[in-house]
DNA sequence: TCAGACCCTGAAGCTACTATAGAGTCAACC
DNA sequence: GGTTGACTCTATAGTAGCTTCAGGGTCTGA
């Protein structure tokens, strides 16, 4: 099949499957007499196992280590079971910095209930403010947690 | 004050000062003959004011937005309060989005509980399946709400 | 033969920085 | 006066996972 039948099946772009194929996660495929390239049914699986993986927000590097796994069906599977708690891990800990960055944004949401000039809205003020609190985020955790690879609001 | 005595109060890199400077974020401040950047208490307070916004997880395009309402002290903060609370309402859908993910990363998790050959992991198999759930998060979340600035785990 | 849909490569853009290379500045010490 | 070391400068590339663009080639049906 060409590229874009696969990027229909699998629910991607073209540019997305060729990324995959530059970055080593997809085999290079045979190529027509035009220089198309032609999946085949292998592909087809491959690609689906990534965009399940990345559906559920896995890294490259998660991604290609699980491929590893898959094409080794003799070893045992622990490093997969540990890669996944890894994950699950690192999505916890997003959760529970994001909910305190919620509460932090709810407070400073407060600090001004109606409309005003600039100069006296709460929210700008505090933001002016010395506020170290809000320090537990994304940014600093990345610092303090290098391979915590859960990163930032958007 | 000198670009190094100016990290260190804000508690971030010269790297990121000049980088913020680059992006208009902080306005170039004099030089000395030998061509060092001499900052004033107005560029402390503005980098302060950056930070605080990056502790709360903003984008710079928020904070060049929350900028231009600070230096506007006459106009009315409606603006302002609008941002925030667009701002929290993707902290809110990030969170949301995460608890999906994390409950079927759970489930994920349960297909194995023992080490096994590969070839027999339910995990592996799980994602080699057809497996259309996963299908709310980051990337897909970012194609139906381009304005969500909210990304992905890592 | 021509239009239009599809495909190709290579490079740049996105975000918010970080890191590196190679060079200049400045104050203190000998 | 020379040297050391801490600090600064600019320019460039790298990070993650793509998307977008430019400039072209291929294929199919009318």
């Amino acid at each position: 099949m060409k590229i874009g039948e696969l990027a229909n099946a699998a629910g991607c772009t073209v540019a997305t499957i060729r990324y995959y194929e530059r970055e080593g996660l997809l085999p290079p495929p045979a190529r027509s007499a035009g220089n198309y390239r032609l999946y085949t049914r292998e592909h087809a699986d491959q690609l689906g196992f990534i965009r399940n993986c990345r559906a559920f927000d896995m890294t490259h590097a998660e991604i290609r280590a699980l491929l590893r796994f898959r094409n080794a069906p003799d070893e045992d599977c622990e490093g997969v079971n540990t890669l996944l708690e890894e994950h699950l891990r690192h999505v916890e800990t997003r959760i529970d910095e994001l909910q305190r960055l919620k509460t932090q944004l709810q407070e400073l949401r407060g600090h001004c209930l109606r409309v005003q000039a600039t100069r006296d809205c709460g929210i700008l003020n505090e933001l002016a403010q010395n506020v170290p609190e809000p320090k537990e985020n994304a940014a600093d955790a990345n610092v303090n947690a290098p391979h915590c690879h859960v990163h930032g609001t958007h």
